[in-house]
RNA sequence: CGGGGUGUAGCGUAGCCCGGUUAUCGCGCCACAUUUGGGAUGUGGAGGUCGCAGGUUCGAAUCCUGCCACCCCGACCA
Protein backbone atom coordinates (compact mmCIF):
# COMPACT_ATOMS: atom_id res chain seq x y z
CA UNK A 1 0.00 0.00 0.00
CA UNK A 2 1.56 3.03 -1.01
CA UNK A 3 1.49 5.80 1.23
CA UNK A 4 -0.46 9.73 0.54
CA UNK A 5 -3.39 10.45 -1.21
CA UNK A 6 -3.19 13.02 -2.85
CA UNK A 7 -4.44 16.65 -1.69
CA UNK A 8 -8.44 17.36 -2.71
CA UNK A 9 -7.26 21.13 -2.84
CA UNK A 10 -4.75 20.49 -5.37
CA UNK A 11 -6.29 18.01 -7.33
CA UNK A 12 -9.51 16.99 -6.63
CA UNK A 13 -10.80 14.23 -9.00
CA UNK A 14 -7.35 12.67 -8.92
CA UNK A 15 -7.85 12.80 -5.56
CA UNK A 16 -11.15 11.39 -5.62
CA UNK A 17 -10.17 8.42 -7.98
CA UNK A 18 -6.96 7.48 -6.01
CA UNK A 19 -8.80 7.26 -2.95
CA UNK A 20 -11.94 5.30 -4.21
CA UNK A 21 -8.76 3.04 -5.89
CA UNK A 22 -6.83 2.48 -2.35
CA UNK A 23 -9.59 2.41 -0.07
CA UNK A 24 -10.34 -0.46 -1.93
CA UNK A 25 -14.05 0.42 -3.35
CA UNK A 26 -13.48 -0.13 -6.78
CA UNK A 27 -11.69 -0.20 -9.48
CA UNK A 28 -11.39 -0.37 -13.47
CA UNK A 29 -12.25 -3.57 -14.88
CA UNK A 30 -10.40 -5.30 -18.68
CA UNK A 31 -14.46 -3.42 -19.96
CA UNK A 32 -14.53 -0.22 -20.88
CA UNK A 33 -16.57 1.82 -19.00
CA UNK A 34 -17.16 -0.48 -16.42
CA UNK A 35 -16.29 -1.27 -12.61
CA UNK A 36 -15.25 -4.27 -10.48
CA UNK A 37 -16.89 -2.97 -7.36
CA UNK A 38 -14.48 -4.85 -4.58
CA UNK A 39 -15.77 -6.06 -1.23
CA UNK A 40 -15.11 -3.20 1.16
CA UNK A 41 -16.77 -0.83 -1.45
CA UNK A 42 -19.82 -3.41 -1.96
CA UNK A 43 -20.16 -4.20 1.88
CA UNK A 44 -20.94 -0.25 1.86
CA UNK A 45 -23.63 -0.70 -1.48
CA UNK A 46 -24.97 -3.24 0.67
CA UNK A 47 -26.04 -1.73 3.76
CA UNK A 48 -27.13 1.07 1.86
CA UNK A 49 -29.24 -1.68 -0.11
CA UNK A 50 -30.27 -2.50 3.06
CA UNK A 51 -31.50 0.19 4.71
CA UNK A 52 -33.28 1.30 1.35
CA UNK A 53 -34.66 -1.80 0.59
CA UNK A 54 -36.85 -1.66 4.58
CA UNK A 55 -37.57 1.66 3.66
CA UNK A 56 -39.15 1.02 0.53
CA UNK A 57 -40.93 -2.14 2.18
CA UNK A 58 -42.06 0.04 5.18
CA UNK A 59 -44.32 1.82 2.47
CA UNK A 60 -45.53 -0.70 1.11
CA UNK A 61 -43.68 -1.87 -1.71
CA UNK A 62 -42.30 -5.45 -3.08
CA UNK A 63 -39.57 -6.54 -5.46
CA UNK A 64 -39.57 -8.51 -7.92
CA UNK A 65 -37.27 -8.96 -10.97
CA UNK A 66 -38.10 -8.14 -14.80
CA UNK A 67 -35.01 -8.79 -17.57
CA UNK A 68 -32.38 -7.59 -18.79
CA UNK A 69 -32.89 -7.94 -22.24
CA UNK A 70 -35.56 -5.55 -23.96
CA UNK A 71 -37.20 -6.01 -27.50
CA UNK A 72 -36.36 -2.99 -29.43
CA UNK A 73 -40.09 -2.28 -30.44
CA UNK A 74 -40.54 -2.21 -26.80
CA UNK A 75 -38.11 1.10 -26.18
CA UNK A 76 -39.82 3.22 -29.36
CA UNK A 77 -43.32 3.06 -28.00
CA UNK A 78 -42.44 6.34 -25.87
CA UNK A 79 -41.95 9.10 -28.07
CA UNK A 80 -39.45 10.94 -26.03
CA UNK A 81 -38.34 8.32 -24.17
CA UNK A 82 -36.59 6.59 -26.69
CA UNK A 83 -35.02 9.54 -27.73
CA UNK A 84 -33.79 10.28 -24.21
CA UNK A 85 -32.33 6.97 -24.44
CA UNK A 86 -31.49 5.69 -28.19
CA UNK A 87 -27.92 7.02 -28.50
CA UNK A 88 -26.59 5.34 -25.37
CA UNK A 89 -27.83 1.80 -26.04
CA UNK A 90 -26.19 -1.61 -26.04
CA UNK A 91 -27.72 -3.88 -28.50
CA UNK A 92 -27.55 -7.66 -28.93
CA UNK A 93 -27.53 -8.55 -32.51
CA UNK A 94 -26.68 -12.42 -32.55
CA UNK A 95 -27.04 -15.13 -30.37
CA UNK A 96 -24.05 -17.64 -31.30
CA UNK A 97 -20.22 -17.91 -31.61
CA UNK A 98 -18.25 -19.94 -33.54
CA UNK A 99 -14.64 -20.84 -34.55
CA UNK A 100 -13.46 -18.76 -37.47
CA UNK A 101 -12.77 -20.55 -40.63
CA UNK A 102 -9.28 -19.49 -40.68
CA UNK A 103 -8.31 -20.35 -37.16
CA UNK A 104 -7.70 -16.63 -35.84
CA UNK A 105 -10.47 -17.37 -32.93
CA UNK A 106 -14.32 -17.11 -31.91
CA UNK A 107 -16.20 -15.02 -34.77
CA UNK A 108 -19.84 -14.24 -34.11
CA UNK A 109 -21.76 -16.38 -35.86
CA UNK A 110 -23.66 -14.94 -39.03
CA UNK A 111 -26.49 -17.40 -39.74
CA UNK A 112 -27.12 -16.59 -35.74
CA UNK A 113 -29.16 -12.87 -36.19
CA UNK A 114 -31.62 -12.38 -34.19
CA UNK A 115 -35.14 -11.84 -35.53
CA UNK A 116 -35.43 -8.65 -33.36
CA UNK A 117 -32.55 -6.98 -31.77
CA UNK A 118 -32.47 -6.85 -28.05
CA UNK A 119 -31.49 -3.62 -25.61
CA UNK A 120 -29.46 -4.56 -22.48
CA UNK A 121 -31.92 -1.96 -20.22
CA UNK A 122 -30.67 1.57 -19.67
CA UNK A 123 -33.90 1.51 -17.89
CA UNK A 124 -37.11 -0.69 -17.76
CA UNK A 125 -40.07 1.36 -17.73
CA UNK A 126 -40.44 -0.31 -21.31
CA UNK A 127 -40.38 -3.60 -20.20
CA UNK A 128 -42.42 -3.31 -17.03
CA UNK A 129 -45.45 -1.29 -18.65
CA UNK A 130 -45.42 -4.10 -20.99
CA UNK A 131 -46.23 -6.66 -18.57
CA UNK A 132 -48.31 -4.57 -16.20
CA UNK A 133 -50.73 -4.33 -19.22
CA UNK A 134 -51.24 -8.27 -18.17
CA UNK A 135 -51.52 -7.51 -14.54
CA UNK A 136 -54.54 -4.35 -14.47
CA UNK A 137 -57.88 -5.40 -15.45
CA UNK A 138 -59.69 -3.38 -12.32
CA UNK A 139 -59.18 -0.86 -10.04
CA UNK A 140 -59.28 -3.70 -7.54
CA UNK A 141 -55.99 -4.58 -9.10
CA UNK A 142 -54.09 -1.19 -8.43
CA UNK A 143 -51.91 0.28 -6.85
CA UNK A 144 -48.89 -2.14 -8.06
CA UNK A 145 -46.01 -0.87 -6.43
CA UNK A 146 -42.70 -2.92 -7.32
CA UNK A 147 -39.43 -2.40 -6.92
CA UNK A 148 -36.65 -4.14 -8.33
CA UNK A 149 -32.77 -4.22 -8.01
CA UNK A 150 -30.71 -4.82 -10.73
CA UNK A 151 -27.83 -3.60 -13.06
CA UNK A 152 -28.46 -1.29 -15.96
CA UNK A 153 -26.35 -0.51 -18.84
CA UNK A 154 -25.73 3.30 -20.55
CA UNK A 155 -23.28 3.64 -23.09
CA UNK A 156 -21.38 6.42 -21.81
CA UNK A 157 -18.96 8.52 -23.64
CA UNK A 158 -16.82 9.50 -20.27
CA UNK A 159 -16.92 7.43 -17.49
CA UNK A 160 -15.76 7.69 -13.87
CA UNK A 161 -16.01 5.13 -10.81
CA UNK A 162 -19.00 5.28 -8.93
CA UNK A 163 -19.79 8.68 -10.60
CA UNK A 164 -20.85 7.49 -14.15
CA UNK A 165 -20.38 3.90 -15.43
CA UNK A 166 -21.50 1.85 -18.34
CA UNK A 167 -22.85 -0.04 -16.48
CA UNK A 168 -24.34 -0.09 -12.55
CA UNK A 169 -26.37 -1.37 -9.81
CA UNK A 170 -29.46 0.18 -9.17
CA UNK A 171 -32.96 0.27 -7.27
CA UNK A 172 -35.74 0.78 -9.94
CA UNK A 173 -39.50 1.43 -8.28
CA UNK A 174 -42.25 1.18 -10.48
CA UNK A 175 -45.85 1.59 -9.70
CA UNK A 176 -49.37 2.08 -11.30
CA UNK A 177 -52.43 4.33 -9.58
CA UNK A 178 -56.16 4.60 -10.56
CA UNK A 179 -55.90 8.48 -9.85
CA UNK A 180 -53.85 11.13 -10.71
CA UNK A 181 -53.43 12.12 -7.20
CA UNK A 182 -52.78 9.00 -5.83
CA UNK A 183 -49.70 8.74 -8.36
CA UNK A 184 -48.47 12.10 -7.50
CA UNK A 185 -48.85 11.42 -3.64
CA UNK A 186 -46.37 7.84 -4.61
CA UNK A 187 -43.93 10.26 -6.56
CA UNK A 188 -43.32 12.96 -3.86
CA UNK A 189 -43.31 9.97 -1.05
CA UNK A 190 -40.47 8.34 -2.53
CA UNK A 191 -38.54 11.48 -3.05
CA UNK A 192 -39.18 11.98 0.76
CA UNK A 193 -37.72 8.67 1.59
CA UNK A 194 -34.55 9.18 -0.82
CA UNK A 195 -34.35 12.38 1.40
CA UNK A 196 -34.48 11.23 4.32
CA UNK A 197 -31.85 8.20 3.04
CA UNK A 198 -29.74 10.44 2.27
CA UNK A 199 -29.74 12.88 5.21
CA UNK A 200 -30.33 10.24 8.08
CA UNK A 201 -27.78 7.23 6.60
CA UNK A 202 -25.98 9.20 4.61
CA UNK A 203 -25.46 12.03 6.61
CA UNK A 204 -26.15 14.37 3.45
CA UNK A 205 -27.72 17.33 3.24
CA UNK A 206 -29.51 17.67 0.00
CA UNK A 207 -32.36 19.96 -1.76
CA UNK A 208 -35.76 18.47 -2.37
CA UNK A 209 -37.04 20.15 -6.00
CA UNK A 210 -38.29 19.61 -9.34
CA UNK A 211 -36.23 19.45 -12.32
CA UNK A 212 -37.14 21.73 -15.19
CA UNK A 213 -38.02 20.45 -18.79
CA UNK A 214 -34.59 20.17 -19.85
CA UNK A 215 -33.10 18.33 -17.21
CA UNK A 216 -36.56 15.83 -16.99
CA UNK A 217 -36.18 12.07 -17.74
CA UNK A 218 -37.82 11.15 -20.73
CA UNK A 219 -40.84 10.19 -20.66
CA UNK A 220 -42.09 11.92 -17.17
CA UNK A 221 -44.49 14.47 -16.70
CA UNK A 222 -42.41 16.19 -13.61
CA UNK A 223 -39.19 14.44 -12.06
CA UNK A 224 -38.40 15.47 -8.93
CA UNK A 225 -35.22 15.07 -7.00
CA UNK A 226 -32.98 15.37 -4.29
CA UNK A 227 -30.17 17.41 -5.15
CA UNK A 228 -26.58 17.21 -3.05
CA UNK A 229 -23.47 19.60 -3.07
CA UNK A 230 -19.62 17.65 -3.01
CA UNK A 231 -16.65 19.26 -1.39
CA UNK A 232 -15.35 20.55 -4.67
CA UNK A 233 -18.42 22.95 -4.76
CA UNK A 234 -20.11 20.29 -7.83
CA UNK A 235 -23.53 19.41 -6.97
CA UNK A 236 -24.57 15.81 -7.82
CA UNK A 237 -28.03 14.16 -8.72
CA UNK A 238 -28.78 11.95 -6.26
CA UNK A 239 -31.95 10.51 -6.50
CA UNK A 240 -34.94 10.90 -8.69
CA UNK A 241 -38.77 10.04 -8.32
CA UNK A 242 -41.11 10.98 -11.55
CA UNK A 243 -44.22 11.09 -12.08
CA UNK A 244 -45.02 9.27 -15.39
CA UNK A 245 -48.39 10.15 -15.85
CA UNK A 246 -50.63 8.22 -18.05
CA UNK A 247 -47.40 8.12 -21.07
CA UNK A 248 -46.26 5.13 -20.56
CA UNK A 249 -49.88 3.54 -19.53
CA UNK A 250 -50.97 5.18 -22.84
CA UNK A 251 -48.08 3.89 -24.99
CA UNK A 252 -48.45 0.46 -23.66
CA UNK A 253 -52.06 0.15 -23.45
CA UNK A 254 -52.23 -0.41 -19.21
CA UNK A 255 -55.50 0.21 -18.88
CA UNK A 256 -58.28 -0.43 -15.80
CA UNK A 257 -62.15 0.06 -15.43
CA UNK A 258 -62.93 2.58 -12.87
CA UNK A 259 -65.15 2.16 -10.06
CA UNK A 260 -67.85 3.62 -12.60
CA UNK A 261 -66.95 1.04 -14.87
CA UNK A 262 -65.62 2.73 -17.38
CA UNK A 263 -61.57 2.30 -18.73
CA UNK A 264 -59.29 4.63 -18.10
CA UNK A 265 -55.70 4.79 -18.22
CA UNK A 266 -53.43 3.85 -14.89
CA UNK A 267 -50.99 6.84 -14.14
CA UNK A 268 -47.61 6.04 -13.07
CA UNK A 269 -44.27 6.42 -11.25
CA UNK A 270 -40.89 5.76 -11.61
CA UNK A 271 -38.20 6.56 -9.08
CA UNK A 272 -34.19 5.22 -8.60
CA UNK A 273 -30.85 5.55 -6.93
CA UNK A 274 -28.07 3.61 -7.83
CA UNK A 275 -24.48 3.12 -6.98
CA UNK A 276 -23.40 6.85 -7.67
CA UNK A 277 -24.62 7.51 -4.04
CA UNK A 278 -21.44 5.75 -3.74
CA UNK A 279 -19.91 8.27 -5.11
CA UNK A 280 -22.20 11.06 -3.72
CA UNK A 281 -20.81 8.98 0.09
CA UNK A 282 -17.14 9.72 -0.65
CA UNK A 283 -17.11 12.89 -2.29
CA UNK A 284 -19.53 14.67 0.81
CA UNK A 285 -17.43 13.71 3.76
CA UNK A 286 -13.80 12.31 3.33
CA UNK A 287 -10.43 14.05 3.48
CA UNK A 288 -6.98 13.95 2.69
CA UNK A 289 -6.41 10.92 4.66
CA UNK A 290 -9.15 8.85 3.43
CA UNK A 291 -12.75 7.86 3.67
CA UNK A 292 -14.82 9.22 6.61
CA UNK A 293 -18.23 7.01 6.63
CA UNK A 294 -21.11 7.78 8.39
CA UNK A 295 -21.55 5.56 11.46
CA UNK A 296 -25.28 4.37 9.94
CA UNK A 297 -23.48 3.04 6.46
CA UNK A 298 -19.85 2.04 7.90
CA UNK A 299 -19.11 -1.86 7.53
CA UNK A 300 -16.98 -2.05 10.34
CA UNK A 301 -18.14 0.95 13.15
CA UNK A 302 -15.20 0.16 15.43
CA UNK A 303 -11.76 -1.28 14.89
CA UNK A 304 -9.67 -2.89 17.85
CA UNK A 305 -5.64 -2.15 17.42
CA UNK A 306 -3.70 -4.12 19.92
CA UNK A 307 -0.09 -3.13 20.88
CA UNK A 308 1.87 -6.02 21.92
CA UNK A 309 5.16 -7.18 21.74
CA UNK A 310 4.76 -10.61 22.72
CA UNK A 311 2.38 -13.69 22.21
CA UNK A 312 1.66 -13.25 26.35
CA UNK A 313 0.66 -9.86 26.17
CA UNK A 314 -1.48 -10.33 22.90
CA UNK A 315 -3.58 -13.27 24.86
CA UNK A 316 -4.21 -10.85 27.64
CA UNK A 317 -5.11 -8.11 25.22
CA UNK A 318 -7.56 -10.54 23.45
CA UNK A 319 -8.81 -11.92 26.73
CA UNK A 320 -10.01 -7.74 27.26
CA UNK A 321 -11.17 -7.45 23.97
CA UNK A 322 -13.44 -9.78 24.34
CA UNK A 323 -15.35 -8.49 26.81
CA UNK A 324 -15.05 -5.13 24.73
CA UNK A 325 -16.47 -7.34 21.66
CA UNK A 326 -19.32 -9.34 23.98
CA UNK A 327 -21.07 -6.11 25.25
CA UNK A 328 -20.86 -4.10 21.20
CA UNK A 329 -21.82 -6.61 19.53
CA UNK A 330 -25.16 -7.92 20.42
CA UNK A 331 -26.12 -4.17 20.48
CA UNK A 332 -25.83 -4.28 16.17
CA UNK A 333 -22.33 -2.50 16.66
CA UNK A 334 -19.91 -4.09 14.23
CA UNK A 335 -16.43 -4.70 15.24
CA UNK A 336 -13.02 -5.89 14.01
CA UNK A 337 -10.46 -7.09 15.86
CA UNK A 338 -7.26 -6.95 14.33
CA UNK A 339 -4.87 -9.08 15.76
CA UNK A 340 -2.72 -9.86 12.66
CA UNK A 341 0.92 -9.74 13.40
CA UNK A 342 2.37 -8.85 10.08
CA UNK A 343 1.54 -5.07 10.64
CA UNK A 344 2.52 -2.73 13.14
CA UNK A 345 0.08 -0.85 14.95
CA UNK A 346 0.86 2.60 13.12
CA UNK A 347 0.47 0.78 9.58
CA UNK A 348 -2.61 -0.22 11.01
CA UNK A 349 -4.15 2.93 12.04
CA UNK A 350 -3.35 4.66 8.77
CA UNK A 351 -5.06 1.33 6.99
CA UNK A 352 -8.34 2.09 9.19
CA UNK A 353 -8.40 5.95 8.38
CA UNK A 354 -8.04 5.34 4.63
CA UNK A 355 -11.21 3.50 5.01
CA UNK A 356 -13.11 5.67 7.40
CA UNK A 357 -14.08 3.74 9.88
CA UNK A 358 -15.37 5.91 12.55
CA UNK A 359 -13.99 4.47 15.92
CA UNK A 360 -10.85 3.16 16.82
CA UNK A 361 -10.06 1.39 19.82
CA UNK A 362 -6.38 0.62 20.77
CA UNK A 363 -5.32 -1.35 23.50
CA UNK A 364 -1.68 -2.22 24.94
CA UNK A 365 0.00 -2.95 28.13
CA UNK A 366 -0.09 0.90 29.33
CA UNK A 367 -3.76 0.06 28.82
CA UNK A 368 -3.76 -3.50 30.45
CA UNK A 369 -2.01 -2.12 33.13
CA UNK A 370 -4.44 1.09 33.91
CA UNK A 371 -7.61 -0.79 33.08
CA UNK A 372 -8.41 1.49 29.80
CA UNK A 373 -8.55 1.94 26.45
CA UNK A 374 -7.49 4.50 23.66
CA UNK A 375 -10.73 5.69 21.87
CA UNK A 376 -10.01 7.38 18.47
CA UNK A 377 -12.63 8.76 15.99
CA UNK A 378 -11.84 9.53 12.14
CA UNK A 379 -14.37 12.52 11.77
CA UNK A 380 -11.93 14.47 14.03
CA UNK A 381 -8.96 12.82 14.05
CA UNK A 382 -9.25 13.54 17.86
CA UNK A 383 -8.28 10.72 20.58
CA UNK A 384 -9.19 10.15 24.24
CA UNK A 385 -8.37 7.80 27.07
CA UNK A 386 -11.26 6.02 28.40
CA UNK A 387 -11.56 4.54 31.79
CA UNK A 388 -13.26 0.80 31.52
CA UNK A 389 -13.82 0.95 35.20
CA UNK A 390 -15.68 4.20 35.48
CA UNK A 391 -18.08 3.67 32.42
CA UNK A 392 -19.57 1.71 30.18
CA UNK A 393 -17.69 1.01 27.07
CA UNK A 394 -21.36 0.07 25.10
CA UNK A 395 -22.68 3.68 26.10
CA UNK A 396 -19.96 5.30 25.21
CA UNK A 397 -18.96 3.68 21.69
CA UNK A 398 -22.81 4.37 21.41
CA UNK A 399 -22.99 7.61 21.73
CA UNK A 400 -19.54 8.31 20.08
CA UNK A 401 -21.46 6.68 16.76
CA UNK A 402 -24.27 8.96 17.24
CA UNK A 403 -22.15 12.08 17.63
CA UNK A 404 -19.77 10.92 14.70
CA UNK A 405 -22.61 10.32 12.47
CA UNK A 406 -24.72 14.20 13.67
CA UNK A 407 -21.27 15.91 13.08
CA UNK A 408 -20.40 14.87 9.66
CA UNK A 409 -23.64 15.76 8.58
CA UNK A 410 -23.38 18.97 10.38
CA UNK A 411 -19.75 19.48 8.54
CA UNK A 412 -21.73 18.92 5.42
CA UNK A 413 -24.28 21.14 6.69
CA UNK A 414 -22.47 23.57 7.55
CA UNK A 415 -20.14 23.72 3.86
CA UNK A 416 -23.30 23.64 1.77
CA UNK A 417 -25.03 26.75 3.82
CA UNK A 418 -21.83 28.53 3.16
CA UNK A 419 -21.98 27.82 -0.47
CA UNK A 420 -25.34 28.43 -1.61
CA UNK A 421 -25.18 32.23 -2.76
CA UNK A 422 -28.20 34.20 -3.86
CA UNK A 423 -27.19 36.29 -6.99
CA UNK A 424 -29.04 38.96 -8.67
CA UNK A 425 -27.21 39.84 -11.90
CA UNK A 426 -25.61 37.71 -14.52
CA UNK A 427 -21.96 39.09 -13.77
CA UNK A 428 -22.53 38.35 -10.38
CA UNK A 429 -23.75 34.78 -10.74
CA UNK A 430 -20.63 33.81 -13.55
CA UNK A 431 -18.54 35.46 -10.82
CA UNK A 432 -19.80 32.79 -8.22
CA UNK A 433 -19.49 29.81 -10.19
CA UNK A 434 -15.81 30.85 -11.26
CA UNK A 435 -14.69 31.98 -7.78
CA UNK A 436 -16.57 29.90 -4.45
CA UNK A 437 -18.78 27.82 -6.82
CA UNK A 438 -21.60 25.67 -5.42
CA UNK A 439 -25.18 25.83 -5.34
CA UNK A 440 -26.27 29.30 -7.07
CA UNK A 441 -29.84 30.80 -6.01
CA UNK A 442 -30.98 33.20 -8.88
CA UNK A 443 -34.15 34.26 -10.69
CA UNK A 444 -35.01 32.75 -14.41
CA UNK A 445 -37.49 33.35 -16.70
CA UNK A 446 -38.91 30.20 -16.58
CA UNK A 447 -38.13 29.40 -20.26
CA UNK A 448 -35.93 26.80 -21.62
CA UNK A 449 -33.92 28.67 -23.93
CA UNK A 450 -32.80 30.94 -21.19
CA UNK A 451 -31.71 27.91 -19.32
CA UNK A 452 -30.02 26.15 -22.73
CA UNK A 453 -27.98 29.93 -23.07
CA UNK A 454 -26.78 29.76 -19.62
CA UNK A 455 -25.50 26.08 -19.70
CA UNK A 456 -23.76 26.81 -23.29
CA UNK A 457 -22.45 30.31 -21.83
CA UNK A 458 -21.29 29.22 -18.19
CA UNK A 459 -21.78 25.26 -17.82
CA UNK A 460 -24.31 25.71 -15.38
CA UNK A 461 -27.55 23.82 -14.89
CA UNK A 462 -30.56 24.25 -13.20
CA UNK A 463 -30.10 21.52 -11.03
CA UNK A 464 -33.81 22.28 -9.25
CA UNK A 465 -36.45 24.27 -8.31
CA UNK A 466 -36.69 23.86 -4.49
CA UNK A 467 -39.80 22.62 -3.06
CA UNK A 468 -39.37 24.91 -0.54
CA UNK A 469 -38.87 27.75 -3.18
CA UNK A 470 -40.18 31.14 -1.17
CA UNK A 471 -42.71 33.19 -3.41
CA UNK A 472 -40.38 36.29 -4.47
CA UNK A 473 -40.48 38.95 -7.62
CA UNK A 474 -37.57 39.65 -9.42
CA UNK A 475 -36.06 39.71 -12.67
CA UNK A 476 -34.26 37.09 -14.81
CA UNK A 477 -30.57 37.43 -14.34
CA UNK A 478 -29.88 36.88 -18.19
CA UNK A 479 -33.44 38.38 -19.81
CA UNK A 480 -34.23 40.68 -16.72
CA UNK A 481 -37.38 39.01 -17.45
CA UNK A 482 -40.33 38.51 -14.52
CA UNK A 483 -39.77 35.79 -12.36
CA UNK A 484 -42.05 34.69 -9.39
CA UNK A 485 -39.15 32.43 -7.22
CA UNK A 486 -35.49 31.42 -7.23
CA UNK A 487 -34.11 28.22 -8.77
CA UNK A 488 -30.92 26.58 -7.85
CA UNK A 489 -27.71 26.79 -10.34
CA UNK A 490 -25.08 24.64 -10.50
CA UNK A 491 -22.24 22.97 -12.11
CA UNK A 492 -22.86 19.73 -11.92
CA UNK A 493 -21.56 15.77 -12.03
C1' C B 1 -17.02 10.84 -30.70
C1' G B 2 -13.25 15.42 -31.33
C1' G B 3 -8.48 17.76 -29.01
C1' G B 4 -4.31 16.77 -25.69
C1' G B 5 -1.56 13.33 -22.59
C1' U B 6 0.00 8.58 -20.55
C1' G B 7 0.98 3.17 -20.85
C1' U B 8 8.05 -0.12 -18.51
C1' A B 9 7.51 -5.93 -12.05
C1' G B 10 1.52 -5.71 -7.70
C1' C B 11 1.91 0.10 -7.37
C1' G B 12 4.66 4.60 -8.65
C1' U B 13 8.69 5.58 -11.95
C1' A B 14 14.05 6.44 -14.94
C1' G B 15 15.60 5.27 -19.76
C1' C B 16 12.67 6.97 -25.37
C1' C B 17 14.59 13.00 -28.73
C1' C B 18 19.95 10.71 -30.19
C1' G B 19 18.30 2.34 -31.48
C1' G B 20 23.67 -1.10 -29.21
C1' U B 21 26.27 -5.32 -22.78
C1' U B 22 22.54 -8.28 -17.88
C1' A B 23 16.21 -2.31 -18.37
C1' U B 24 16.77 2.21 -13.42
C1' C B 25 15.10 3.56 -8.72
C1' G B 26 11.42 3.73 -4.65
C1' C B 27 7.24 1.31 -2.36
C1' G B 28 5.25 -3.40 -1.88
C1' C B 29 6.46 -8.96 -1.82
C1' C B 30 9.73 -13.34 0.32
C1' A B 31 13.70 -14.91 4.18
C1' C B 32 16.42 -13.73 8.58
C1' A B 33 17.68 -10.46 12.58
C1' U B 34 16.65 -6.31 15.57
C1' U B 35 11.86 -3.86 16.33
C1' U B 36 6.21 -2.77 17.78
C1' G B 37 1.66 3.57 21.78
C1' G B 38 1.15 6.91 14.33
C1' G B 39 2.61 3.87 7.84
C1' A B 40 10.14 0.46 11.51
C1' U B 41 15.50 -0.64 10.26
C1' G B 42 19.34 -3.62 8.30
C1' U B 43 21.08 -7.70 5.27
C1' G B 44 19.93 -11.03 1.51
C1' G B 45 16.34 -12.60 -2.34
C1' A B 46 12.30 -13.22 -5.93
C1' G B 47 9.57 -10.78 -9.50
C1' G B 48 9.60 -7.93 -16.51
C1' U B 49 5.60 -10.83 -23.30
C1' C B 50 8.80 -2.58 -21.70
C1' G B 51 -0.08 -1.98 -23.27
C1' C B 52 -1.27 -5.32 -27.88
C1' A B 53 -0.31 -6.40 -33.18
C1' G B 54 2.45 -5.46 -37.36
C1' G B 55 6.65 -2.94 -39.76
C1' U B 56 11.84 -0.67 -40.43
C1' U B 57 16.82 -2.52 -38.87
C1' C B 58 22.44 -6.78 -38.16
C1' G B 59 19.95 -5.15 -33.59
C1' A B 60 13.74 -1.90 -31.03
C1' A B 61 11.40 -0.12 -24.40
C1' U B 62 13.60 3.56 -27.90
C1' C B 63 11.89 4.84 -34.89
C1' C B 64 7.06 4.02 -38.11
C1' U B 65 1.73 2.21 -38.68
C1' G B 66 -2.68 0.30 -36.61
C1' C B 67 -5.39 -1.11 -32.34
C1' C B 68 -6.62 -1.17 -26.99
C1' A B 69 -6.90 0.96 -22.14
C1' C B 70 -6.62 4.96 -18.78
C1' C B 71 -6.26 10.38 -17.46
C1' C B 72 -7.43 15.73 -18.63
C1' C B 73 -10.48 19.12 -21.73
C1' G B 74 -15.08 19.44 -24.94
C1' A B 75 -20.30 17.30 -26.82
C1' C B 76 -23.93 13.43 -23.99
C1' C B 77 -25.81 11.64 -19.27
C1' A B 78 -27.99 9.23 -13.10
Amino acid sequence: MSKALPKRSEDYSLWYNELVKKADLAENSAVRGCMVIKPYGYSIWEKMQAQLDKMFKDTGHTNAYFPLFIPKSYLSKEASHVEGFAKECAVVTHYRLKNAEDGSGIVVDPDAKLEEELIVRPTSETVIWSTYKNWVQSYRDLPLLINQWANVVRWEMRTRLFLRTAEFLWQEGHTAHATRQEAMEETEQMLGVYARFAEEFMAMPVIKGVKTANERFAGADETYCIEALMQDGKALQAGTSHFLGQNFAKAFEVKFANKEGKLDYVWGTSWGVSTRLMGALIMAHSDDDGLVLPPKLAPIQVVIVPIFKSEEELEQITAEVKKIKDKLLPAGISVKFDNRDTHKPGWKFAEYELKGVPVRIAIGPKDLENGTVELARRDTKTKEVFDLKNGDILEKISTLLDDIQANIYQKAFDYRAAHITEVNSYEEFKEVLEGKGGFISAHWDGTSETETRIKEETKATIRCIPLDQKQEDGSCILTGKPSKGRVIFAKAY
